[in-house]
DNA sequence: GTAATAGTGTCTATAAGACACTATTGA
DNA sequence: TCAATAGTGTCTTATAGACACTATTAC
């Protein structure tokens, strides 16, 4: 495959001797707590945008990293101490001016995870890390490069996916009743779903199954549930509507 | 916004200093001639992969692209002298071992355009420039590179499409009729589609208007319709459900 | 007239929304 | 008993598939 010409071309190649962009992975990790759908935002401790709050990312690691899912994994782990949960490259930004050193070029990556599931920690990349609601992002933090953009299209896309997969049960810890899951795509979605249509369509996916036990409180205990395969997403062929 | 400090840290930074990965723009561009799907291929005229089947791409003008889609919409006018079409991202691939230069990042993009508006150019990178039946690729064409993948991945996000989409109005010319726009959603999709339903969904969805023409034959003359807004999709609530 | 393709009428099937209903617990 | 939440029965509505039907042209 290699010819012997290939093999001098490759060995008189140096990357250095071309402009290329950087290249970073940024990460939108979104977890449920209190009721209340929120993203993980750090305050950086280094320049640039020192002292601002961004989303989470950093660098490909050129020696450990195979490939961009284990870029994003890894800074998932350092953020979050969470290894496994829903993962997906939502989209690439690249411009002159979206990074003040130059040309650069970032891969953002959605994280769906549990919120009991974590620890939140520092490093030495950031002086602070929340959990900020989604809803306060806009009016309380203003987020550095184009952060503001990249977690908005994150949102949408979440948005999106609530209306025909069943993505959000990535969002709960592994057992959960129907009606935590119903509580959990209507946060999402922003509206109410009906809860026969909503058990209806969730349980002719074939996707959860009763654990067999139940969730005591003091009403009708609910059955819990749990995902047949985990972090596999549903794709239905209909879209919930919403109320009419 | 940028302090002091900020400035020096800019000033003093070399991008050089740290490792990067390569970062190029590959584009899967869609087309249907002869009542078939087909996609531009490019024979290599340089290292590496000289002389190979791959998709059309190159790296990022960091002099004149002022983002990405900026990229990709110049590789596909190099190409194919079309300068307007539908053109969406898809997914970026990076790992060390895709490209023999090093660790490399691509950003993959699919175009859709029709096929009577361009003009195929070979230029200084690629001998030969085909217009290859998405059928034939799998076992006439060994591709470069992991682009063999990334075609893999755009043609299955058109075939997803193209269940809860338009988009494949952007493969006819600017007037078509409905005939001929059923025939493209069939060829996408693998299967007939009845021709009822598919008018019903295609008119109510308001996205196409008559032009007043009629397009003559042997046969009952069909109205000519356009797109109201070109290159915009529409997203169907509910998926075309194919033969029961 | 025929062949061929354009275009419609209308029935059935599926899955969602609406909403009233029953069930089971703790206090 | 009541309050509260879990869970069901069943009617209506919206849109897709099936398929037979009519319409309009060239020859």
């Amino acid at each position: 495959m290699t010819s012997e010409s290939e093999t001098s071309f490759l060995a008189n190649y140096n990357i250095h001797d071309f402009d290329v962009p950087l290249t970073s992975v940024d990460m939108t990790i979104f977890t449920i707590e209190d009721d209340t759908l929120k993203v993980l935002l750090v305050k950086r401790a280094q320049f640039p945008a020192k002292g601002q709050w961004a989303l989470p990312g950093g660098f490909i690691d050129l020696t450990r990293d195979n490939n961009l899912d284990e870029t994003a994994n890894r800074k998932l782990r350092e953020k979050t101490g969470v290894s496994s949960s829903h993962l997906e490259q939502v989209s690439t930004y690249g411009s002159p001016s979206r990074d003040p050193r130059g040309w650069s070029v970032t891969i953002a990556y959605m994280a769906l995870i549990s919120c009991n599931e974590l620890s939140l920690k520092s490093d030495e990349s950031s002086e602070d890390v929340v959990w900020a609601p989604i809803d306060d992002v806009r009016n309380s933090y203003t987020l550095a490069f184009d952060h503001g953009t990249i977690l908005e299209d994150c949102h949408q896309r979440l948005k999106n996916k609530v209306q025909y997969t069943s993505l959000p049960i990535s969002l709960l810890p592994q057992n959960f009743t129907l009606s935590e899951l119903q509580r959990t795509f209507e946060l999402i979605l922003g509206s109410s779903i009906e809860k026969k249509s909503f058990r209806r369509r969730v349980l002719a996916a074939n996707i959860i199954t009763e654990t067999g036990e139940l969730r005591a409180g003091s009403n009708r205990p609910a059955k819990v549930y749990k995902a047949i395969s985990r972090g596999k997403q549903h794709v239905f062929p209909r879209n919930i509507e919403g109320p009419r």
